[in-house]
DNA sequence: TAAAATAGTTATATAAGTTAACCATTAACA
DNA sequence: TGTTAATGGTTAACTTATATAACTATTTTA
């Protein structure tokens, strides 16, 4: 009996433990990322707003169609937003000649939207400045920190 | 000087492989980041929205202010918005009744905002929610996995 | 003390999001 | 096979979030 309390004690300090770090995790999530993707966020802005006159949120519709969700739907999804805005954000973008909407032959329900040559091509300035920015920013942490964060990022896109 | 070039071909060499990690690190954060923001954004989302009907953006202010900007101008450089943008927003959350304005009377200029009772005891539970919510899913990596998630976002946090 | 800077709001406009209602097409099934 | 249900997308009407420009009030500065 006595053991059994001992033991369960034991067991609880691990359980306490643990959740501390999870919570020292989470904490530190919050502390880090949202400023920093912030700072992304506005460094990808005025790229894109300056050279190219398209809203962050048109970028990445952009970047979700670049990367093969070519429906409607999937983008709404893909973004957490409804259909219909993504319906309207997609006009605006055909109508600045940036994508092009074909209706698949295989199910005539289904728009499919691809960039256009201007699409692709102000995705790779826009990308390729972005990540060489995003490089140098990275650069300053040492080899072994890079190697920990590429880890820890694995490590996250496993859970999500 | 067949030394020298040997020399540079190797310091060339360090360079493409360095860079090559950098790269994989911000491919890695691209892959990552994105889609577990969302999936953080949206369950906040349906938290806020369904049970005290204000939006994801409000939401972010009224951490913010929690977290002590309490100006709007503070708040528009923490968001990277305009300070009339943030102004219209403070009217939607004083008249839902869940900050407070006050005028600072050593500088008659500066509005301080505050949470009221009312705001404070939402972000708990939004907030307190969340954190649960992301500790379970946190809860999915190894002990190491956590320690070593814990000091990359330490590492970040120096370089943002 | 006049001019400049700062903090915020108001006015006006656009973009981005919502839900509800709708059309066209395809799938399901009785 | 012909009706019904489901899917993919758009349109309509509305709200929220954002911008810039112009403004008021206050404080700082030269």
């Amino acid at each position: 009996m006595l053991q059994g309390i001992i033991l369960m004690e034991a067991k609880m300090d691990a359980i306490t433990h643990s959740t501390e770090k999870l919570r020292q995790a989470v904490d530190g999530f919050w502390d880090t990322y949202p400023p920093l993707w912030r700072s992304i966020q506005a460094h990808i802005r005025s790229l894109a707003e300056e050279q190219f006159q398209i809203t962050l949120e048109q970028f990445h519709l952009l970047r979700h169609i670049r990367r093969g969700r070519n429906s409607v739907s999937a983008l709404a999804e893909m973004r957490g937003i409804s259909r219909p805005a993504v319906s309207h954000s997609v006009d605006l973008l055909v109508t600045r000649g940036l994508i092009v909407r074909s209706v698949d032959p295989l199910d005539r329900r289904h728009v499919m939207l691809d960039l256009s040559a201007a699409g692709n091509s102000l995705m790779d300035t826009v990308f390729g400045d972005t990540r060489q920015w995003m490089m140098e920013k990275f650069a300053a942490l040492t080899e072994d920190e890079i190697e920990a964060l590429t880890g820890s990022l694995e490590s996250l896109k496993r859970i999500i």
